[in-house]
DNA sequence: GCCCGCTCTGAGAGCGCTCTCTGAACTCGG
DNA sequence: CCGAGTTCAGAGAGCGCTCTCAGAGCGGGC
C-alpha cells in the first residue's frame, strides 16, 4: 500500500510548496522566470531539481490551447515513400526547423483508408497545433480530413485545383525552373526542344511541362513524350520521341530519374550527349544526376529549405491566428540551374 | 469581431445543453454510452453531429492519464534506417497492431544528440503512454533518457548488457535459429562449418555466432570470420575463411546480405553452391535472399510479428500498472528455416 | 399498497496548469 | 517622513473533461 511506489509525478503544487512560494510563482519560473527575482528563481529551480519535476503538457495544454508539436502526414499507403530522398531532404528540414521553433515532430501516416477516422479524431483532437501534408490529389481523402480537423495545415508541393484554393502550400518553382532548362537548351543552338512529361496527375509534372511550353511558344506537341518519373518510363517516351521526330537535339525531362532513362535510350541508339542531342533533367538528386554519364545537367531545387519553409509558414499561421490576417500566399521557392556535361 | 470565425470548438457542455442531458450523461454517450437509455443516446448523438463536436485530448487525458498515443522513437542519427527493410516491416507490424488497440503511432527520431533533451521532454511530458524503441547500444543515450522519463517502454532487439536487465524487450530467437541452421549443415554432412560474424556491439550478431558456436561444441575458431552485416564485409570474411581454412564445406552467415557477399566469392573460386560449400542466412529479406544465385537457405524471423509483440507487450506493461506484477519475461519470437537452394 | 432494490441521471469535485487581478513591499522624490 | 509609483508574489478562477456519489424514478415482491 505504499503510495510511493507508484509513479504518481510531483505537481507544480509540490514544487511551490518545497520552494516556499505560490503555485504563481512556480509556474513563472519553469516557464522562463521573467518577473520574479532570482533569489526565487533559485529556490523554485532547486526544488524542480530535488523532485525531478516535469510539467503534465496535459494540463498545460488545456489553458495554452497549444501543445509544440505538429503533425507531418504522410499519405502514401506504401511506405516506400521514406526511402526516396526527395522526401527524405525535405523530412530532415522541417525537422530541423520545428526544433528551433522548440516544437515537436509527430510523424502520422496513413496506412489504409480506414486510418482516415482515427486520424482524423488525433488532428482534432488537439494534439498538435498544426500539420503537413505533401501533394495532395484530387480523389485523396486526405485533404476533406485536413480540412474537417480544422486545423492550421500547409501543404508540401501544389494541390491539384480539385483540392481547393485556400490551402497554403509551399512548392519550387516547377515552371520558372522548366522555363530555365529549355532556354539554356534553346541558346546553345538546339532546334527541336523535346519534353519528357511526367504524371497528369501531379502538379509537378504538369507546371514542368507547362514551362516547357512557355519558354518555347507554341512547340509541336509531337515533341511531347509522356511518362510516369520512372526511368523506364522515360527511356520510352525518349524512343517514342526519336521515332516521331528523329531531329530532336535537346530533352527536358521532368525528373533525373526519366533523364538518365533518356540517356540510354541515346547512347543505345549511337547518338551522342550533348554534341547531338542535349539533355536535362530535374530535382538534382545527387545519386542520380552526378552518377549518369555523361553528368545530367539540370533542374536544381533546395528541397531542406522547401521542408523549413513550410513549418516557418504554418508558425505564421499558427501566430497570425488571433487576427484576422488573409492566409499568406503559397510559398515559391526559386531554382537553380546546375550545369554539368549534358547540355 | 465576429467571435464566430474564430473556431471556438464545442465542448461537452454545449453538446449537453442542447441535447437536454447533464454533462456526465453526454460523457457517457460520448464514451460509449453504456448505461444510458437509447433514446437519451439518441439525442446526445445527433447534438454531438450537429455541432461536430470533437472531444478534446488535452481535458481527457488530463482526467484519465493516458492519450492514446505510443511514440516510436528512432535512434539513428541517419535517416536512412528508413530505408531498411527490417525496419520497415517492424514498423508496420507496430502500426497495424496500435491500431487495432485504438492507439496512436507517434514517429519520434532523434537526430542529433541535442535533440535528447527535447525528446526527454516530450516523452516525460505525458504526450504518450509509452514508448518503442530499436536495438539500443551500450553508449546509448537514448536509453538513459527513457529511463528518465519513466515511460513504459519495449525493445525491439535485446539490449547490450549495459542497458540493464530490466527493460522488456522483444527479439527472436537468434541464438536457436542460429543453431538450427548450423545442425541443417552439419546434417546434411558438412565437415567444417563457418560462420560469418556481425558486428560485435550488435547483440544479434553475438547471439547468432553464440549459437553456431553452441551447435557446434567447441569449433576451431579458425572458422569464425568477422563482418558488419554488409555484403562487402561478408565477401571480405568469406575470402579470408577460405585462405585459414580451404576445406570449409558449410557456411553460416549472419544475415542474408553477408551471406550474398559470401556466395560472389565462392563463385569467384570457382567453388559450387551448395555441392562444393553449403551456405546459410539470416532474416530471410526476399529482397534479398530470393534472388541470390542459387537462392539463399536461410533462417526466416517474423518481423512484422515482432513489431506487433512488442505494442502487446507495452500495452500489457500500461494494464498491469496498477498491479504490483512483475515485469513480463522478454519476449522471444521463434525463427523457421526457409530452405532454398543454397544449403 | 408499501417498501426494497435496481437502473439511470445529474451535481459537483477535481485533474495540473496558466494567467489575470489584487495587494504587499519597496523605492524614491518632495 | 509621507505619498505616489513600481515591482513582484499570491489568490483564485477557470481550461474541458471524467467519474464518483447521491438521489430520482420505477418495478416487483410480499
Amino acid at each position: 500500500m505504499a503510495e510511493q511506489t507508484t509513479g504518481a509525478r510531483p505537481t507544480l503544487e509540490a514544487v511551490a510548496a518545497r520552494a516556499g512560494v505560490s503555485r504563481a510563482t512556480a509556474s513563472r519560473v519553469v516557464n522562463g522566470g521573467a518577473g520574479v527575482r532570482a533569489p526565487l528563481v533559485d529556490k523554485v529551480r532547486q526544488a524542480v531539481e530535488e523532485l525531478g519535476y516535469v510539467p503534465n503538457l496535459a494540463a498545460r495544454t488545456l489553458v495554452t490551447r497549444r501543445n509544440g508539436a505538429v503533425a507531418v502526414v504522410i499519405a502514401e499507403p506504401e511506405f516506400r515513400i521514406f526511402s526516396d530522398p526527395f522526401f527524405q531532404e525535405q523530412v530532415r528540414g522541417i525537422s530541423r526547423e520545428l526544433t528551433s521553433h522548440d516544437s515537436q515532430l509527430v510523424l502520422l501516416w496513413v496506412e489504409s483508408p480506414g486510418d482516415h477516422d482515427r486520424i482524423a479524431r488525433y488532428l482534432g483532437g488537439g494534439h498538435v497545433d498544426g500539420a503537413l501534408a505533401f501533394s495532395l490529389h484530387d480523389e485523396d481523402e486526405l485533404a476533406a480530413v485536413l480540412r474537417r480537423a480544422k486545423i492550421p495545415t500547409v501543404l508540401g508541393g501544389r494541390p491539384t485545383d480539385g483540392i481547393g484554393p485556400d490551402m497554403p502550400y509551399v512548392d519550387c518553382d516547377n515552371r520558372g525552373g522548366a522555363r530555365e532548362a529549355v532556354r539554356l537548351l534553346v541558346d546553345r543552338g538546339c532546334r527541336a526542344v523535346a519534353h519528357l512529361a511526367g504524371p497528369r496527375d501531379q502538379t509537378s509534372a504538369v507546371d514542368r511541362a507547362d514551362g516547357w511550353r512557355e519558354a518555347l511558344g507554341d512547340p509541336d506537341p509531337a515533341l511531347l513524350g509522356h511518362g510516369d518519373f520512372t526511368a523506364e518510363s522515360g527511356a520510352r517516351a525518349m524512343a517514342g520521341l526519336l521515332d516521331r521526330r528523329p531531329d530532336v537535339d535537346g530533352v527536358f525531362a521532368a525528373n533525373d530519374l526519366m533523364a538518365s532513362g533518356a540517356l540510354r535510350v541515346l547512347r543505345e541508339r549511337g547518338l551522342r550527349v550533348p554534341e547531338d542531342v542535349a539533355v536535362v533533367g530535374f530535382d538534382d538528386v545527387a545519386s542520380i544526376a552526378e552518377r549518369t554519364d555523361p553528368p545530367l545537367t539540370t533542374v536544381r531545387q533546395d528541397i531542406e529549405g522547401m521542408g523549413r519553409l513550410m513549418v516557418r509558414l504554418l508558425m505564421h499561421l499558427l501566430h497570425e491566428h488571433g487576427s484576422g490576417a488573409p492566409a499568406p500566399d503559397p510559398l515559391i521557392t526559386p531554382t537553380t540551374l546546375v550545369r554539368r556535361a549534358s547540355a
